[in-house]
RNA sequence: GGGCGGUUAGCUCAGUUGGUCAGAGCGUUGCGUUGACAUCGCAAAGGUCGUUGGUUCGAGUCCAAUACCGCCCA
């Protein structure tokens, strides 16, 4: 592209796809394999496959470009790995819709085969959008090594992985309580249960004693439960009904039998005191019943109607049980009284439906052994979490770890290895798959009809995804992987549970570092819900601002680990920024254009040269800092900040000035102006890819045209996206000085400008001025022209001396630190103004001399480092130089009146 | 019940080894448009950093208590 051809804002609808094109052809998402680099790898957080787009992509889009770019421009061979996961009950789900939709018939009546391949039929058609959106969010994955948790190859990961666990006696069947999710007929985790208070009843019954007048009161929640009960318990010290313990109560309408037991879970305060034992149902009871050997009975069937043990209720759904079983309990006398009651009530969190606590025969995951190495991995540093306080969630997490089942009754995952033998009834658990019993060798086995949970196939991910179990190139040389960054709210459900995997089965962390983000809400901080209709679809917001503008608010707009609140007018302002580069970039452009290609002589940097380089390398200490430790919003902001309030606001108006000198200072000007733009596009590009890269591209293009142009120490890289990422350089020994001394005149400037507009003088009217510079008249004479042309002042009429006998007449007077200012303003010099404003600085120079004064005259100048006490120092004289002058000017202006 | 986070300008948020009366974006007010940008420039107003106590020469920053909001685990 020309440099002619550049618009006046940055149209980034006509340069994302086309870059993105450029990158990914162009292998620069490839890292090399070179065994002597350590590489940096990031494993991404694999989306459902056939999942749309939301903001928690573009958030860890956002951040782990960021990370990997950063990494690649390093020079470290990167990798960032990207794929997909089947997600078992939501794509499913799905399909299930999809079906009854166009043919009216249930995945039963299609028949598992068929549904199978219909779903496989689905992910084809639908699986590539998300990876596409990802693309469009600028990510630069290598592609090539894209994976999918049903791959081949994964499969096998996981095959192996459960033979492995099931061998060493980590996998387990059994039947215990699970929680039940009735409309999608399978089991789910405990982490897939949600609980939510919500108002319900309390219903207070009598439960009758065997053979006697006698009854226990009880309250529930859920009366058709009753017909589950197998015990009711009382507190060992509650003596209204100890002399009970032993004998019989009889279920409601049932009249089973079932005993008074005692236990001390008994709540003496809560309902009557006395609780009523379900252990097929609730998962407290479920202990109780365990401790005492009591009998489970299951009144649900899996679509939680009432079951055979429910005897007259069978059938029934699980809520008309619970009015019919009330109202019949009601004629027979049995019931007290109901009460609203707020209660927890569980709910899948795929749907929302209330989950059923259930006696059911499940596979299982025993995690104690799994979760001490994952915590002592932690605990010893081989793994970091950032931030820091997640480790204390963690640890709690897995320390009090439950077992995890893991089978679900669906069709679309892995199918669980095993098959049982109808002859001899043993289990047959196998990496290929058998063609008889391995007890008996009875041919008449059964693989078990159960899919693994989605993320048991997750947790084996950033090796699985390299290759493991085959012991491949990649595997050897990107795992462990580097960074894990993904939001802090699947920390347990997939994080943990890699690094459990990753060392059970690798031996090795699978990752040294957890990076958290937060999550992204809408502007007033509530979580994005189709029901509020607050969803902001990343896709139209980067319609209307361009990507970079979206990545470049997730990325400065949150802190690690923090929740952050997307604003739009946030992204309209980055989008802005975008602009704001892009015509800094014409400016250089044209100043390249307009300064001659090579200079003379040798020429010496000007202060603002000198100054903005100085700012620059001081910027690139900072932000080596704040990446090294992972803050990385705080150094975007940092450079946002220079590039609009340093480099574009001062160092560009000033270096116009200088082009117009023509010559070598033109050219070195140019060359000046191109350098730090091109160092800032590349601090820039992990974060805004595309306007940096196609800006910079463009710069390459025209300073190539002519070598003794601008070009970077080790010349012009093939792209941005593999350009070195500059390091800063060692601190030049008068940085400090000329970042103050420039500052001087940035205050002097403002000082101006703030007088001009506060006395309306209209900005094109160019006044004349008076400064005294003490010390620093060479510097300002030499800063003269921009000093003028900055606080729009008559350059022929700005005269600089190094002391006034004498205030200049008909003059208002300022004073910035050492400099003093006059300017004439004939006709708008108020005297008793200009005594009352400078009274009034004058009144607050002398409360921070005093307050400094103070300070200093106290235990700080003994108890405070050295450096600081010089700070404050330097300062109180500077102030009092201030001060003096004001003075001076009171006193002149008394005498002349 | 246990744990964690937040509370800073009208709004949304920064502010990491504690350094001396606090910053940004948006919004507000005033002024400004021929030569990079009105997706812009210049200037201004606006905050006792939730409250109370403590440590320290010095606290938005560390400690303790407390209030309110939110989240996680049970």
């Amino acid at each position: 592209m020309n440099k002619k051809e550049l618009s006046k804002t940055y149209d980034f609808r006509s340069v994302e796809d086309h870059l993105y094109d450029w990158w990914e052809s162009g292998g620069y998402f490839k890292p090399r394999i070179d065994p002597n680099q350590k590489p940096y790898v990031i494993s991404i957080p694999p989306p459902n496959v056939t999942g749309e787009l939301h903001l928690g992509h573009a958030m860890f889009v956002a951040m782990e470009d960021l990370m990997i770019r950063h990494s690649r421009m390093k020079g470290i061979p990167t990798l960032w790995v990207p794929g997909t996961d089947h997600a078992g009950i939501a794509t499913q789900l799905q399909v299930e819709r999809d079906l009854q939709e166009t043919e009216g018939i249930t995945r039963e009546q299609l028949g598992r085969e068929a549904f199978i391949e219909r779903t496989w039929a689905w992910k084809r058609k639908y699986g590539g959008i998300i990876t596409q959106q990802l693309r469009r969010l600028g990510a630069s994955c290598d592609w090539e090594r894209e994976r999918f948790t049903l791959d081949e190859g994964l499969s096998r990961a996981v095959r192996e992985a459960f033979v492995q666990l099931y061998e060493k006696g980590l996998i387990y069947r059994g039947a215990y309580l699970i929680n039940w999710s009735p409309g999608l007929r399978t089991a789910v985790s405990d982490l897939e249960v949600e609980y939510f208070e919500e108002e319900g009843t309390l219903y207070y019954f009598r439960y009758p004693i065997a053979d006697s007048e006698e009854s226990i009161p009880v309250a529930t929640t859920r009366p058709e439960t009753i017909l589950g009960d197998t015990a009711v318990a009382i507190h060992p010290e509650d003596d209204r009904y100890s002399h009970l313990i032993g004998k019989s109560c009889l279920v409601p309408m049932l009249n089973r039998p079932i005993p008074v037991i005692e236990d001390s879970y008994v709540d003496l305060e809560f309902g009557t005191g006395a609780l009523k034992i379900t252990p097929g149902h609730d998962p407290n009871d479920y202990e109780i019943g365990q401790r005492h050997d009591l009998p489970i009975v299951n009144v649900l069937n899996p679509d939680a109607t009432m079951n055979a043990n429910a005897g007259p209720y069978e059938g029934l759904d699980r809520y008309q049980c619970r009015e019919r079983l009330w109202s019949d309990m009601e004629s027979e006398g049995l019931t007290i009284k109901t009460e609203p009651y707020t209660m927890q009530v569980p709910r899948t969190q795929r749907g929302g439906e209330i989950v059923e606590p259930m006696v059911s025969t499940q596979w299982f995951v025993r995690m104690e052994p799994l979760a001490k190495p994952a915590i002592e991995s932690v605990r010893k540093g081989e793994i970091r979490i950032v931030p820091e306080r997640f480790t204390k969630v963690y640890y709690n997490w897995l320390e009090n770890i439950r077992d995890w089942c893991i089978s679900r009754q669906l069709w679309w995952g892995h199918r669980i290895p095993a098959w049982y033998c109808t002859d001899c009834g043993e289990i047959t658990v196998s990496r290929e798959d058998p063609t008889q019993c391995a007890h008996c060798e009875s041919i008449r086995i059964e693989q078990d009809p159960d899919v693994l949970d989605t993320w048991f196939s997750s947790g084996l991910w950033p090796f699985s995804t390299l290759g493991w179990p085959e012991d491949t190139e990649d595997l050897r040389y990107f795992y462990p992987t580097t960074m894990m960054e993904t939001g802090y709210d699947i920390l347990f459900f997939w994080v943990a549970r890699m690094v459990m995997m990753g060392l059970e089965f690798t031996h090795q962390p699978p990752f040294n570092t957890i990076y958290l983000h937060g999550l992204v809400r809408d502007e007033q901080g509530r979580k994005m819900s189709k029901t509020i209709g607050n969803v902001i679809d990343p896709l139209e917001v980067m319609d209307e601002f361009g990507t970079d503008a979206l990545r470049f608010t997730l990325l400065t707009g949150s802190t690690p680990g923090n929740d952050m609140n997307l604003s739009l007018q946030r992204v309209a302002a980055n989008r802005n920024f975008a602009n704001k580069l892009w015509n800094a970039g014409r400016l250089v452009l044209m100043a390249l254009d307009k300064a001659p290609i090579e200079p003379k002589d040798s020429p010496e940097p000007t202060m603002v040269d000198r100054w903005v380089e100085a700012r620059l390398n001081g910027l690139l200490r900072d932000v080596d800092r704040l990446f090294t430790n992972h803050q990385y919003s705080e150094a975007g902001r940092q450079i946002y900040e220079f590039f609009w309030g340093e480099y574009a606001d001062w160092y560009l108006e000033i270096a116009k000035l200088q082009l117009e000198e023509g010559g070598d200072r033109a050219w070195l000007t140019a060359w000046t102006m191109a350098s730090v733009l091109d160092t800032c596009l590349r601090l820039l590009h992990p974060f805004t890819p595309y306007v940096t890269e196609e800006l910079w591209g463009i710069l390459k293009s025209v300073c190539q045209d002519q070598p003794s142009r601008y070009a970077p120490e080790d010349g012009w890289e093939e792209a941005l996206i593999v350009a070195q990422w500059p390091e800063p350089l060692t601190k030049v020994l008068d940085e400090d000085q000329i970042v103050e001394r420039f500052s001087v005149i940035m205050d002097l400037v403002r000082a101006i400008r703030n007088l001009r507009s506060e006395r309306s003088v209209e900005p094109a009217r160019q006044i004349s001025a008076i400064i005294v510079g003490g010390e620093l008249t060479d510097l300002l004479k030499s800063s003269q022209k921009a000093i003028a042309v900055l606080a729009k002042l008559d350059p022929e009429q700005v005269h600089i001396h190094p002391s006034l006998a004498e205030a200049p007449p008909e003059s208002v007077p300022l004073v910035v630190g050492p400099i003093e200012a006059y300017l004439p303003l004939a006709g708008l010099v108020d005297l008793a103004a200009e005594r009352a404003r400078l009274t009034k600085e004058l009144d607050e120079l002398n409360e921070q001399i005093k307050r400094i004064g103070e300070l200093l005259s106290g235990p700080f100048s003994d108890r405070a480092p050295k450096e600081v006490v010089q700070k404050e120092r330097k300062k109180l004289a500077s102030l009092q130089e201030s001060a003096d002058k004001i003075i001076g000017q009171l006193e002149s202006m008394g005498k002349s009146h």
